[in-house]
DNA sequence: GGGGTGACCCAGT
DNA sequence: TACTGGGCCACCC
């Protein structure tokens, strides 16, 4: 799998996250690391930082739910209007966080 | 080739 | 809670 197919597919996966709910960036990179070998929560950081416009970049946030830097009033919108369920300036990862289904 | 930089993450302190 | 150090990997000098 080339770095060309490894963005498309990480866009892929942020595209089927559903509203109101959120992946961090390194499940994000875990899930796909099954299918590509590669894993690097950075390398997804950056992905979403370039070629993120198209997707519903706000539903990928850290690990700590943390919203991502620069955009946090813009996502915080976003999420709320979803129903996202939000916990201080970021979501309550226990709650709002999403794995896509076994062999979708 | 070598070194700095990021929308990261985790374990330690 | 906040900060640090190490690991991570594509990009860009």
């Amino acid at each position: 799998m080339g770095p060309e197919e490894y963005v498309e597919a990480v866009l892929e996966l942020v595209e089927r996250i559903p509203p109101g709910r959120v992946m961090s960036y390194g499940a994000v990179a875990d899930v796909l690391a099954d299918r590509s070998g590669r894993a690097s929560a950075r390398l997804v950081g950056s992905i979403m930082a370039r070629h993120g416009g198209g997707v519903p970049w706000h539903r990928v946030v850290t690990s700590s739910g943390r919203l991502p830097p620069g955009h946090e009033r813009e996502a915080r919108a976003r999420l709320l209007a979803e129903g996202a369920p939000l916990r201080g300036s970021g979501v309550d990862m226990r709650r709002a966080s999403w794995l896509p289904e076994e062999g979708m």
